[in-house]
DNA sequence: GGCCAGGACACCA
DNA sequence: TGGTGTCATGGC
């Protein structure tokens, strides 16, 4: 039996309105924003981002030519910043040395290919490959984060230790496999979680979906291992 | 002052 | 395969 995701996308949607995501004004700034914003707040991330344009360094050139350590200054306030400065280089040596550092090229293939060929490159795991192939690929492969693990595991869907793969494969089983609608679903659940199931309180106070799921019969318990 | 945020990797048992 | 330490700033 199908658990019912569609329906609380639906009810998230009705709730919060269409939250118009990835913040980026091209797919380039959407993968620097992806890589960015691992384990840190997006505010945090926005200033980098607005740092880098400053200096016109926004671009696939820009970041493989600049050195890592003047880099990192750049991007200080989104945390980690020499882990993360590595990652940004990482990712553009792989484009150049295989794509021309056009990343067009890279996004030609397909969303399985593309996101294998992303785990392939340091500093990418799975959810910052995920959201580069949702949101800046726009191809159709579900992006679960602590927000999704969090939500639906308190709801009952799935063990709280659930693995990130299994975890998107529940998901992905119980959605269409639409880019729209994995787009929507992911940044709804980011909104949710955000404003009713922080992860110092183990029950989530004032979550819409608790009554609005009882009022129209959305199934539960469908606790997967 | 402590907790947390749109993770990933290295290392170890 | 799973657990733990590390990377670090900024908002609340």
């Amino acid at each position: 039996m199908k658990t019912d995701l569609l329906s609380i996308h639906n009810i998230l949607l009705e709730r919060f309105g269409p939250q118009d995501w990835w913040p980026g004004d091209t797919p380039f700034e959407v993968v620097i924003g992806a890589i960015l914003t691992q384990s840190t707040s997006w505010t945090n991330v926005e200033k980098a981002i607005g740092n880098l344009k400053k200096k016109k360094l926004l671009s696939p050139e820009g970041i493989h030519k600049i050195d890592a350590g003047e880099l990192a200054l750049h991007i200080r306030s989104a945390g980690y910043y020499n882990a993360k400065a590595r990652k940004l280089k990482e990712f553009m040596e792989h484009l150049y040395t295989n794509h021309s550092g056009k990343l067009d090229q890279l996004f030609e293939s397909d969303a399985k290919a593309l996101r294998v060929e992303l785990l392939s490159i340091w500093g990418i795991g799975p959810e910052t490959a995920d959201s580069i192939v949702l949101y800046a690929a726009e191809k159709p492969e579900f992006v679960v984060d602590a927000y999704t693990k969090r939500i639906f595991s308190r709801m009952g869907y799935v063990k709280e230790a659930i693995s990130y793969e299994d975890l998107k494969e529940f998901s992905e089983k119980n959605l269409p496999r639409d880019v729209k609608i994995y787009n929507e679903f992911h940044a709804l659940l980011v909104r949710l979680g955000k404003e009713h199931c922080k992860k110092s309180k183990p029950i989530c106070t004032g979550c819409p979906l608790t009554k609005e799921c009882k009022r129209k019969g959305v199934r539960r318990k469908e606790i997967t291992s």
